[in-house]
DNA sequence: ATTATCTATAGATCTATAGATAATGC
DNA sequence: ATTATCTATAGATCTATAGATAATGC
C-alpha cells in the first residue's frame, strides 16, 4: 500500500481532515463559507486554505454553487432520515418530537463547524439547491406533525384551552427552536463547549416540549426518547 | 415650499420610500442586503434599485460598511432602549420578559424589510460594528437577567427542581426564540401574513415563559406586559 | 456659490477555462 | 496512458476616486 498517488505531486503538504481532495475543500470552504458568507469567500481563498492552486478546484467542482449544494445537503440527509423513521415510530408524539430536536441539536453542536449556520446564508434561500429545499421542507413538515400530536397528547390533561391559532404558532415553533443551536453555536461558542453538546441539546428539546405546554417533569421523556433513538440508530 | 432642490436632477425619477437619498439608499440596500447578503448586492445594483449612478451612493456614505452599519444599529437601538426601561421597572420579571419579547418580536415581523435577518450575515459577526455589538450584548444580557429572575419566580410553584445546568441553559433561550420571528419570516412570509404580527409575537413570548417553566393560564401576563409597554411607550 | 448628481476610470479583484507538467501504473 | 496538479489568462466584475455638469439660491 502506497502512500503516494498517481498525478502531479501538491507543492504543499496537506493540512485539512478529510481522505479525498474532495473531503478536503469541502472542509476548507465549509469553515469559510460560514466565517464569510458565500460571495465573500473566493475560490482562491478556499483553495489556499487546502494548499492547492486556485484553478484545482474546478477539477472536483464544477462551479462555486456546487460545494455549497454538497454541504447544504449532506447536514439535512441525517436529520431527515431520522424524521422518516420516527414518522412510523409507534411511540407518544411527545417521545418522537423530543428524539428529533434532541438529535438533530445535537448533530448541530458537535459537528466540526456550525454547519447549521449555511442555512441562514442567503445564497441558501434562491431555490438554487432543490435536494436540500426538498428535504428541509420534509423536516419542517415532519417537525410540524409531530408538534400537533404531541398538543393534543398533553391538551387532554391540560388546564388551559389554546385557540386554533395558539395551536398553529405552537406548532411552528420547535423546528425554529433547533436553529436556536445554531445561533448559540455562533453567538458564543465557549458557551458550548463548557455546557456540552448534549446538555445543551437536552435543555432545547425540554424548551420545545414546554413551550406545546408539557408541564411536569421530563424526566421519562428524554429516556424513553433515546431509547428510541438507540434502536432507530441500530 | 418648492418641490425641487438644488443640484443636479436625477435621470430617473424617485421610486423609494424615504425622505431623503441617505433613506432611500437604506431602503434598497436592506432590501439587497436580505436577499443577496453583504458581498453579494454590489454598489451599483443598490443604486440601481434606487434609480441614481453607482458612485452618487459615495455622496452619502463612505464605504459599502457604513451603510450595513446603520442597518443593522437602528434595528437595535430602539429594543434596548426598551429593555433599559424594564430593567428599571417594579413589575415581575416574567411580566417584563413577556413584554420584551413581544415587543421585539412585533417589531421585526412588522417592519417593512426583515433586518433581522441582517444579523445572520457572516459580515455582521466580524466586530467590524461596535456600536451594533454593544448593543446587541447588552440586548442579549437583559434578557438573560430576566429570564433567570422569571425563572426564580415560578420555582417556588414548580413541582420540578432544576439543576444549576437547566436554569443556565432556560436563560438562554428567550432570547433566541426571538430569532425564531426572523426565521419565519424569512421561511414562510405568507404565514406572517396570514397570521399578523400580533399574534405570531404573542405566540412566540408565550413560548419563552413557557420554557421557562411557567404553565397555566398567560392571560393575566399578556396583559400586564402590554400594559408595561403602553406605559412606556408614552 | 453651493449642491446633487453625472461620466469616466484606475486598480484590484473573481470565476472558469486552456493547456502544460510531474507523478504513477501498465 | 492516466491522473492530479500546476501556470497562465480572458473577460467580467467591483469599490472607490476624480472631476464635469446641471440645478438652486444669493
Amino acid at each position: 500500500m502506497s502512500t503516494s498517488r498517481p498525478g502531479r505531486p501538491r507543492r504543499v503538504e496537506r493540512r485539512r481532515p478529510g481522505d479525498t481532495p474532495e473531503e478536503e475543500i469541502l472542509d476548507a470552504a465549509a469553515e469559510l463559507f460560514i466565517t464569510r458568507g458565500f460571495a465573500g469567500t473566493s475560490t482562491r481563498l478556499i483553495a489556499t486554505a487546502v494548499g492547492i492552486q486556485q484553478s484545482t478546484i474546478y477539477h472536483y467542482f464544477s462551479t462555486k454553487e456546487e460545494i455549497l449544494d454538497n454541504l447544504l445537503t449532506r447536514t439535512v440527509v441525517a436529520p431527515a432520515r431520522l424524521a422518516e423513521s420516527l414518522m412510523r415510530d409507534p411511540e407518544r408524539a411527545a417521545v418522537r418530537l423530543y428524539a428529533m430536536v434532541w438529535f438533530d441539536c445535537r448533530q448541530l453542536l458537535a459537528a466540526q463547524w456550525n454547519l447549521g449556520a449555511l442555512f441562514n446564508l442567503p445564497e441558501s434561500t434562491r431555490t438554487k439547491f432543490p435536494r436540500f429545499d426538498e428535504r428541509r421542507e420534509y423536516l419542517r413538515d415532519c417537525y410540524r406533525a409531530l408538534s400537533l400530536a404531541t398538543r393534543s397528547e398533553s391538551s387532554t390533561s391540560d388546564s388551559a384551552q389554546w385557540s386554533a391559532t395558539e395551536v398553529d404558532i405552537a406548532a411552528a415553533l420547535p423546528f425554529h427552536f433547533v436553529e436556536a443551536a445554531i445561533q448559540i453555536r455562533s453567538d458564543s461558542p465557549g458557551r458550548v463547549e463548557r455546557i456540552g453538546a448534549d446538555d445543551l441539546a437536552t435543555g432545547i428539546a425540554d424548551a420545545a416540549l414546554r413551550a406545546l405546554g408539557h408541564s411536569g417533569d421530563l424526566t421519562p421523556v428524554r429516556k424513553a426518547a433515546r431509547q428510541v433513538i438507540r434502536q432507530i440508530e441500530d
